[in-house]
DNA sequence: TCTCAGATTAACT
DNA sequence: GTTAATCTGAGAC
């Protein structure tokens, strides 16, 4: 796999980060997650873009009843029962926005959390977003990616099949050794393989192993 | 109106 | 491994 390492910084031509199309997001949210590792995440902040690429998912829907929108819509949720491919923003614990993005075969509410990705470029604006020097600690976890993209609740309902200010494209083409894994950090219906992960990548924030027991 | 749990993180021991 | 920081929605009364 080492063929299909992406060490570089250097920007993409802007050309080549075409949105992935409304129908990639109309799906069960959990083949959306598993299909979204190994894309890109393009956020253009003041004309400097920043891109990372997506090394860990988690997917939720209306009948999990570990998601958000597992109790029907609210004035915090009610992008997830909304048109698949916008971003769902939420502040976890009162500190930390978290990143989603809207997927569902249906209006029934559903979305895949953004729980990592890889930097690419734009490496030094989130150093200095972050106050962090390691490579490995900007964006490996959910709320150091909100922190590290400027992902802010100004973004939310974003239309991430357009190329705004926030989107995800199909980025290298390369594939991706998928691992499905039980989501981190929820009590209900914790036993549920929705988590993917970039099986190869160092950027993952949490275990790689399928359960408690290994 | 009050209380509690929660899709987290970082500092501290 | 433990704990504090802090906001939101749900449920109980």
């Amino acid at each position: 796999m080492a063929d299909r390492r992406l060490e570089t910084n250097t920007a993409a031509p802007a050309a080549k980060l075409a949105p992935l199309p409304r129908d990639f997001y109309c799906r069960e949210s959990v083949l959306v997650a598993e299909a979204l590792v190994g894309k890109w995440l393009v956020r253009r902040l003041d004309g400097v873009e920043l891109i990372g690429r997506i090394v860990e998912t988690e997917a939720y829907d209306a009948e999990d009843p570990a998601s958000h929108c597992f109790r029907g819509p609210t004035p915090r949720n009610r992008a997830m029962f909304g048109t698949p491919g916008h971003a769902y923003i939420y502040l976890s614990h009162g500190l930390h926005h978290c990143l989603n993005v809207t997927a569902r075969d249906t209006l029934a509410g559903g979305g895949v959390l953004l729980r990592a990705v890889e930097p690419l470029v734009g490496i030094e604006i989130m150093r200095s977003r972050r106050g962090r020097e390691k490579i490995t600690d900007l964006a490996s976890g959910p709320g150091k990616l909100g922190q590290a993209l400027a992902i802010e609740p100004a973004l939310y309902g974003t239309d991430m099949t357009t190329a705004g200010p926030l989107f995800i494209c199909d980025g290298g083409g390369t594939s991706v050794t998928v691992l499905a894994t039980p989501r981190i950090g929820i009590s209900r219906a914790a036993d549920r393989l929705w988590r993917f992960i970039d099986a190869q990548s160092r950027f993952v924030a949490g275990p790689r192993r399928l359960g408690r027991s290994g």
